[in-house]
DNA sequence: AGCACGCCGACT
DNA sequence: GTCGGCGTGCTC
């Protein structure tokens, strides 16, 4: 006798294997064993989803011969929760992604290649840490002095006692967030013996400060109970940590997206870290923000998630909005913590008008004279610019040739360090011409300033400035091609705190998570693109990217630089309401007056959005794919019994990037007042998709992204 | 996703 | 003559 069990392994949606495939058992088995499975040629791990419910049509259309049986049960994991099932369902529904994919990525990729036996021997080794990890509990019974906590402070953690919801917890950089999420975390971990806590940041490389904090805050419980998860890790340590986090050994999860997906059964807390920013959302593969799946998934496990940032974004921001004006609350509950610690003041910021400029400026003189006053004061300056590289662009003075990418709609980036062009988008490099490619000029120019630019600019432009002690001014760069190799961030940065840098000039990488104490000087050179971006987001990410980088400044009480500390921004625009309420501080204000924007324009978080995106050899055929499936909708709208107007399809268009790596791409973009109907409709439309794609000609991809970021 | 099968260009 | 490019198709 045997029975049939349903599997989800890893394959992608498009391979159209439905939810699940169909093995046969001795014995049946229950939902959430890890299991190994023939598939194809090959063997493969899965996961025993859904109970064994009535035959399927492909069981009933198929000779029982057709059906494999499972190879091996990894009987020493415990299988994965009920609630990690949920998760991963809602997710692939939500997302529209096949379980199987959502499921199988989430789980540690090294976990794929072992069999029982090695996994034994995992488990072994594992017992034996936990061992060794209580031997170090007993020698290392100091308990640090915890600090006093503000009123704003104890009056966030009084909230949050006794009650499960989401909160949002909006406090200034510097107003103590992160001891509050501590505080909290800490009564929770007390407060049953195998409670587990869930903390999410953006970039784990980004925020080093965090995990030393949390190690030395949590230490009384042992080392290996706090494990990391992001993708930078060892395929082993991933694994070990996943075991700690699934076997109960780890108390505390910390890591970036990925993590929402931890297989944590005694879970009782998910704390995620600057909420507003943008890679929580994945890019690639199934397309899930984290922040979002952390937010159902304290529903899922009727726990509180605290959602935490000093620039929320809009989407919490209007769900946290309180009961005003007949209209009811928002579900999340808004906790503010204006206040900063300590003296330290937010820096002032001033605005220098580039109309009054000189064409071309780059460093106006009042900027110059600012930045040589902070050197004379040995104070360290921030430089932020938006763009690597040397020039975005060189160009023939006399014919007109530009530096196209030959293989995308993107001007290849010129490079001075090795001369080269680079496409930023596929990678396309060639050594930079010495003379025009089409007219053979040897006058080529250069459009825009990057990083190295504004680099070697600043290096002649104080050439001549010595610092206080005589010596001369040292000038740093981190951008995306100086911190390639591993470990370069770390060392640049710690070059930074040592004070072996004066001026550090950085794309956005350097606004993020780290503080830099003795900086008292943050200059925007040239912030305007985002303010008339065709992306509706870019002004949010800006003023949040501003914010942010003001917080990083000034932040050591000892220097007593407050009342100097500045922020500088060179614009076309000074009097723009993003600037207008960024100079004081007020982000209620900015975020108000985008959402009233946002409203009256019927966007996000107002409307929820969908966007396929198409890729085929020519745009016409991308575009004509999306359209055919546009031309259905009404249908198929109707066979739903959903109203026409509560889902939206726009015409497909090209997209901003027309064409990357010789791939011409298109979108097409859905909207609806109702999540549910959105979900509903997509869903349909998948199988539609896969029809239509199976009588289309060529090739042609696609992918759907739910509440994309970018538009 | 993987992996096999299958049909066209430069090399041990 | 083969090695290997990646287009196409299949996996319970």
């Amino acid at each position: 006798m045997s029975v049939l069990i349903s599997v989800v392994v890893h394959t992608p949606t498009y391979s159209n294997l439905g939810d699940g495939l169909t093995y046969r058992h001795l014995n049946s088995l229950p939902v959430g064993t890890l299991v190994r499975v023939p598939l194809g040629s090959r063997e493969t791990l899965g996961i025993v989803w859904n109970e064994p419910k009535n035959k399927t049509d492909w069981e009933n259309n198929t000779e029982n011969s057709a059906i494999k049986s499972i190879i091996q049960v990894l009987t020493a994991l415990t299988p994965v929760s009920a609630t990690w099932i949920s998760l991963v369902d809602f997710s692939s529904r939500y997302y529209q992604r096949s379980p199987g994919e959502v499921a199988l990525s989430a789980l540690p990729p090294s976990l794929r290649d072992l069999d029982e036996i090695q996994l034994a021997r995992r488990m072994d080794r594992f017992g034996k840490n936990k061992n060794k990890l209580n031997d170090s509990v007993q020698t290392r019974a100091s308990e640090q002095q915890l600090q006093t906590l503000t009123a704003e402070q104890a009056h966030a953690l009084g909230l949050m006692q006794n009650e499960q919801r989401v909160f949002l917890l909006y406090g200034n950089t510097g107003s103590g967030k992160t001891e509050v999420y501590m505080r909290r975390m800490a009564q929770i971990l007390e407060s049953s013996p195998d409670a587990q806590a869930l903390i999410m940041v953006p970039e784990i490389n980004l925020t080093p400060q965090l995990e030393q904090r949390i190690r030395s805050r949590f230490a009384k419980y042992g080392d290996d109970a706090i494990v990391s998860m992001h993708s930078g890790m060892t395929p082993a340590l991933r694994l070990q940590s996943w075991l700690g986090a699934h076997t109960g050994h780890a108390r505390i999860v910390l890591g970036t997206r990925m993590a929402v997906f931890a297989s944590m059964p005694h879970l009782k807390i998910i704390v995620v870290d600057e909420e507003h920013d943008p890679s929580y959302k994945q890019q690639e593969g199934a397309r899930y923000s984290a922040r979002d799946l952390a937010v159902y998934r304290g529903h899922l496990e009727k726990i509180s998630v605290i959602l935490g940032s000093a620039t929320p974004s809009l989407e919490s921001w209007h769900h946290s909005r309180p009961a005003m004006d007949g209209q009811v609350a928002g579900r999340y509950l808004r906790i503010g913590m204006p206040t900063r610690l300590g003296e330290s003041q937010m820096p002032k910021v001033r605005y220098v008008d580039m109309n009054l400029q000189p064409r071309q400026t780059v460093f106006s003189t009042v900027l110059l004279d600012a930045i040589q006053s902070k050197l004379a004061n040995n104070e360290q300056i921030l430089i932020l610019i938006n763009r690597r590289g040397y020039a975005p662009i060189i160009h023939c003075v006399e014919c007109g040739w530009k530096s196209e990418c030959a293989y995308c709609t993107a001007y290849r980036v010129f490079h001075k360090v090795d001369r080269t062009l680079r496409c930023h988008h596929c990678g396309f490099t060639q050594r930079a011409p010495r003379v025009c490619p089409t007219c053979g000029h040897s006058d080529l120019g250069i459009i825009g300033h990057g990083t190295e630019q504004i680099e070697e600019s600043l290096n002649h432009l104080l050439m001549d400035v010595k610092k206080p002690d005589g010596s001369a001014v040292r000038i740093g760069r981190i951008d995306a091609d100086t911190t390639r190799l591993k470990g370069q961030l770390e060392n640049q940065l710690a070059q930074v705190h040592a004070g072996d840098i004066d001026i550090l000039i950085g794309t956005q990488m350097i606004a993020k998570g780290h503080d830099f104490r003795h900086v008292s000087l943050v200059v925007a050179l040239n912030p305007d693109s985002a303010l008339f971006s065709s992306d509706f987001r870019a002004p949010e990410r800006l003023f949040s990217l501003l914010l942010q980088a003001a917080g990083r400044a000034g932040r050591d009480p000892l220097l007593g630089m407050e009342q100097s500390c500045q922020m500088w921004i060179q614009t076309f625009f000074p009097t723009h309401p993003l600037f207008e309420h960024l100079k004081k501080y007020d982000f209620e204000g900015f975020a108000g007056q985008q959402l009233l924007e946002r409203e009256q324009a019927d966007m996000p978080p107002f409307v929820y959005q969908a966007l396929i995106r198409s890729q085929a050899r020519t745009q016409q055929v991308a575009q004509d794919f999306l359209n055919a499936v546009r031309d259905a909708s009404t249908l198929l709208l109707d066979q739903l019994g959903i109203e026409p107007h509560v889902v939206v399809v726009y015409p497909a268009v090209a997209m901003e990037m027309q064409r990357v790596a010789n791939v011409e791409r298109a979108q097409m973009l859905v909207e609806s007042g109702s999540r549910q109907a959105l979900q509903v409709f997509l869903q349909q439309w998948q199988v539609y998709l896969h029809k239509l794609k199976k009588s289309h000609k060529g090739m042609i991809r696609w992918v759907i992204d739910v509440d994309p970021l970018q538009i």
